[in-house]
DNA sequence: CGGCAATGTGTTTTT
DNA sequence: CACATTGCCG
C-alpha cells in the first residue's frame, strides 16, 4: 500500500479516518483509489477488523471491482467485508430476519416482470379497468412509494386525486399478494430492511455496533430509503465517509436527490469536507468539452476539474445522414482503431436508450468484431430461459404464483386459463398459494411431479437439478420433438444456462439454489456471468457510469434522444439529460467521437432530429468535424455460398491482417491471426475473409 | 384448450 | 416497428 502515490487531498480523504468526512470528487479524479486505499489503511494501518467494516456501491460491477482492488492491496481476500450493492446489503438483512416481517425462509425475489404481473392481477381482481388504470404507471407508483419508504396507509394519507386512492388499493393487495407468495419485490430488499431495524432497536444496535466504519460511494445517487438505511446504521460511531459528485447524479428517476450530498453537512456535525478536482482520467481537449457542457447547468456547485495531462486529439463530431450510417461510420472508425493496435476492451459505445444498439450490433456482426453488450436482458428474457428459472423458482418456493402460472402449461399439459383462474379462486378461498391449492386433476400431476423433484434436488448439484428439470418436465422432449431450427436455438441456449450454473460451480464448489437464484435476481446480466474479456463494449451512459475507456464514442445525440423527448418539457429534467452527457464524456480517456444522425427511424416512422443542443453548448475550438461522408451502404450479399477452404490455408482480414485456416466446421471455419487478435470464427464464405491472391 | 390472425400500444434511464 | 394482448374458431 503506497499512500504517497496519492495526491494531498487524495491522502487527507485517505487518513482521516474518524467523524463523518464528505468527499466531493470530480470525474476521475480518483475516487475509487481513495476509497480502496482507505479500506486497507484501516485494515492495515489502524488494525480495524475487516467485519466491522461496510462499503456501499451502486453497481454489482463495482462492488467486484472494489472487492480486487482491496484484495490487491492488503495482499488477503478477507471473505467476511461487506463490500456490496445498497440492494444486496439490504438482502443479508433480510435473509436474518425475514420472520419479523412475515416471511418464510425461502422467499424469492421477484423480477420486474413478476412485479407487474402481480400488479396486473390485483387490478383485475379489484375489478379495474386497466385502460383508466396503466398498470405500467401503478407499479411506478408503488415503486416509488416504496423507495420514499412509505406505506399504503401511509400513502392513502397523501393521495388526493381518484387515480392515486386507487393505488393505494393495488398497493394493499399487491402487498398482501406478496407475503402470500412468500416473495418480495426489488423495493423490499431496502423498505423491509429499515423497517426492521426501525421496529427493533436491538437490531439496529448490533448493526450499529458492527459496522464501526462505513463508505458509501456514488452518494449523489442515494434515495430516501437509501439515506435513511445510512443514517440509521452509522447513528452511532458517524465514521461515515461518503463520496459523490452532484454534477454526475443521474437517477433521480428512480427517487435519487442529489441534495442528499449538498445536505450531508446539516445531517451530520462537524463534517470534513474534501474537493478532488485534478483528473487523472482524460487529455485537455475531452476536460474542456466536458466543462463547455456541464457550465449550463445553474444547479451545481461551482468545482473545476482540471488536468496535468496532454492537450491530446481533438473531439471528432460526426453528422450521419441516419442510423445505419451512424452505425456504419462508428464501426468504420473502430476498425481503424484495431488496425492501429487498439485493444478491443478499450473500446465503448455509448447511447441513451438501449434500443440504439441493434445498428451498432448488425455492424459488428458484419465486420465480425466482438463485442458485449452490457445491461442486455436479453438472454434472461428468453422464453425457455424464463421457464426453466420459473421452475428454479418454483421448486425453491413452492408459494411463488407467478412461477407456478409460467409454467403450470409448459410443456402442454391441457391445462388451459380456465384450470389456472380456477386454482386461483379455491387459493383465494383458501387464503393459501396456489400450490398449495391445488387438489385434483391434471394440476396434481404437476403438483406431485414439482414435489418428486424438490425431493430429489436435496442430493444433486445445481446443474444436476437443471437436467432433471428438463428432463422430468418434458420441457427438453417438447423442443426435441419439434424437430425445427428454433427448438435447435433454445436447446441451445439452455445449454449455455447450464453452463453458467457449471461455471459457478467450478468457481465457488457446491452451490446452494438459494444463493443462485439470489445471483440471478441480483445480476440479471448475462455478460457478468461470462467469462470473456476482450470485447467492445456496447451500453447505455446510465450503466457507463464509473467506468472509462480509452476510445469512447457517444452516438445518438440529438434533440430527442439525448436529450430525450421526455425531458424536453422540464428544466429540471434537462439538467439532469445534460450531467448524463458529462458522465457520457468523461469516460473517455484518450479519443472521443460525438455522433448525431439526421433522420432516424422511430416508431416505424422516419424523423428528422436537430443535433443535440449539447454539441452546440460546446466550443467549436474544442471539436473537429469529420465530414467524409461515408454512404455506402452495401447491398451486396455478404456471405458468398461457394466459398471453399483448404487447412492450413492463408487468408486476410482487414483488421487482424493475414491468417492461417485452422479448423473447417459446417458453416464455420476457425482462423488463427497473430497473437493479439488469436483465434476468431467466421461464417465461411464471409466477406470480410479474403483469400490471398483474390 | 390451443393456435392463429387482428388489433392495439408504446419506449428513457436500473438495482 | 416490434411485441403484447385480445378475439375468434376448430
Amino acid at each position: 500500500m503506497n499512500i504517497d502515490a496519492l495526491n494531498n487531498e487524495q491522502k487527507e480523504a485517505v487518513l482521516c479516518t474518524e467523524g463523518p468526512l464528505l468527499v466531493l470528487a470530480g470525474a476521475g479524479s480518483g475516487k475509487t483509489k481513495v476509497l480502496t486505499t482507505r479500506i486497507a489503511y484501516l485494515i492495515k494501518e489502524k488494525g480495524v477488523d475487516p467485519y466491522n467494516l461496510l462499503a456501499i456501491t451502486f453497481t454489482n460491477k463495482a462492488a467486484r471491482e472494489m472487492k480486487e482492488r482491496v484484495a490487491k492491496l492488503i495482499d488477503y481476500k478477507y471473505e467476511n467485508m461487506q463490500i456490496s450493492t445498497f440492494h444486496s446489503f439490504g438482502l443479508t438483512i433480510l435473509r436474518k430476519y425475514y420472520n419479523i416481517v412475515g416471511y418464510k425462509s425461502n422467499f424469492t425475489i421477484l423480477d420486474s416482470d413478476d412485479s407487474l404481473t402481480t400488479v396486473k392481477k390485483i387490478i383485475k381482481e379489484l375489478n379495474l379497468d386497466p385502460k383508466n388504470y396503466n398498470p405500467k404507471a401503478i407499479r411506478n407508483r408503488i415503486s416509488s412509494a416504496k423507495n420514499e419508504l412509505m406505506t399504503p396507509d401511509l400513502y392513502s394519507k397523501y393521495a388526493n386525486t381518484d387515480f392515486e386512492e386507487k393505488v393505494v388499493e393495488v398497493y394493499r393487495g399487491y402487498q398482501e399478494k406478496l407475503v402470500k407468495n412468500n416473495s418480495v419485490d426489488f423495493d423490499d430488499l431496502l423498505m423491509l430492511p429499515i423497517q426492521i431495524l426501525k421496529e427493533n432497536p436491538d437490531i439496529l444496535k448490533l448493526y450499529q455496533e458492527r459496522f464501526k466504519y462505513i463508505l458509501v460511494d456514488e452518494y449523489q445517487d442515494t434515495n430516501r430509503a437509501q439515506y435513511i438505511l445510512v443514517k440509521m446504521i452509522s447513528a452511532k460511531y458517524k465514521n461515515i465517509c461518503v463520496v459523490g459528485d452532484e454534477s454526475q447524479s443521474i437517477y433521480s428517476f428512480r427517487g435519487a436527490d442529489y441534495k442528499n450530498i449538498l445536505n450531508f453537512e446539516k445531517d451530520y456535525k462537524n463534517v470534513k469536507v474534501i474537493l478532488l478536482e485534478e483528473n487523472y482520467r482524460s487529455t485537455k481537449y475531452i476536460l474542456n468539452v466536458a466543462n463547455d457542457v456541464i457550465n449550463n447547468n445553474k444547479n451545481r456547485k461551482d468545482k473545476k476539474l482540471w488536468t496535468k495531462r496532454d492537450e491530446g486529439n481533438k473531439v471528432k463530431c460526426y453528422t450521419a445522414l441516419n442510423e445505419k450510417d451512424e452505425a456504419h461510420y462508428v464501426v468504420s472508425e473502430i476498425k481503424k482503431l484495431l488496425v492501429n493496435g487498439v485493444d478491443r476492451k478499450d473500446i465503448a459505445v455509448l447511447y441513451r436508450t438501449n434500443a440504439q444498439s441493434r445498428n451498432v450490433e448488425e455492424e459488428l456482426l458484419k465486420e465480425n468484431i466482438p463485442y458485449k453488450v452490457v445491461g442486455s436482458f436479453f438472454f434472461y428474457k428468453r422464453k425457455e430461459i424464463k421457464d426453466l428459472i420459473a421452475y428454479l423458482k418454483l421448486i425453491y418456493n413452492t408459494d411463488d404464483d407467478n412461477s407456478l402460472e409460467r409454467v403450470i402449461n409448459v410443456p402442454k399439459r391441457a391445462i388451459g386459463i380456465k384450470t389456472v383462474q380456477k386454482i386461483q379462486d379455491e387459493a383465494n378461498i383458501k387464503n393459501t398459494s396456489m400450490f398449495n391449492a391445488i387438489s385434483k386433476g391434471k394440476e396434481l400431476d404437476f403438483k406431485l411431479m414439482i414435489e418428486e423433484i424438490k425431493e430429489q434436488a436435496k442430493n444433486i448439484s445445481l446443474t444436476e437439478l437443471i437436467d432433471l428439470i428438463l428432463d422430468k418436465t418434458g420441457m427438453l422432449a417438447e423442443l426435441k420433438s419439434e424437430d425445427s431450427l428454433e427448438a435447435d436455438i433454445r436447446i441451445e441456449n439452455l445449454n449455455e444456462f447450464k453452463s453458467i450454473t457449471a461455471n459457478f460451480e467450478e468457481m465457488y464448489g457446491i452451490i446452494s439454489l438459494e444463493s443462485f437464484l439470489e445471483e440471478i435476481s441480483l445480476v440479471a446480466d448475462i455478460e457478468e456471468h461470462k467469462n470473456e474479456t476482450n470485447l467492445i463494449t456496447l451500453m447505455t451512459v446510465h450503466s457507463a457510469k464509473g467506468l472509462e475507456f480509452d476510445n469512447v464514442f457517444i452516438i445518438g445525440l440529438e434533440e430527442g434522444i439525448f436529450p430525450h423527448v421526455n425531458s424536453l418539457s422540464s428544466y429540471e429534467e434537462i439538467e439532469e439529460e445534460r450531467r448524463l452527457a458529462y458522465v457520457a464524456i468523461t469516460r473517455a480517456k484518450k479519443n472521443l467521437e460525438l455522433v448525431n444522425a439526421k433522420s432516424r427511424m422511430l416508431f416505424g416512422q422516419e424523423n428528422n432530429n436537430l443535433p443535440s443542443r449539447f454539441i452546440n453548448e460546446i466550443n467549436p475550438d474544442n471539436l473537429i468535424q469529420e465530414k467524409n461522408v461515408i454512404n455506402k451502404i452495401e447491398k451486396a450479399n455478404l456471405i458468398d455460398e461457394s466459398a471453399s477452404y483448404t487447412l492450413g490455408e492463408k487468408v486476410k482480414h482487414d483488421v487482424y491482417g493475414v491468417g492461417m485456416v485452422v479448423a473447417i466446421k459446417d458453416k464455420t471455419i476457425d482462423v488463427a491471426f497473430e497473437h493479439k487478435y488469436g483465434i476468431v470464427t467466421f461464417m465461411k464464405g464471409h466477406k470480410v475473409i479474403k483469400k490471398i491472391g483474390e
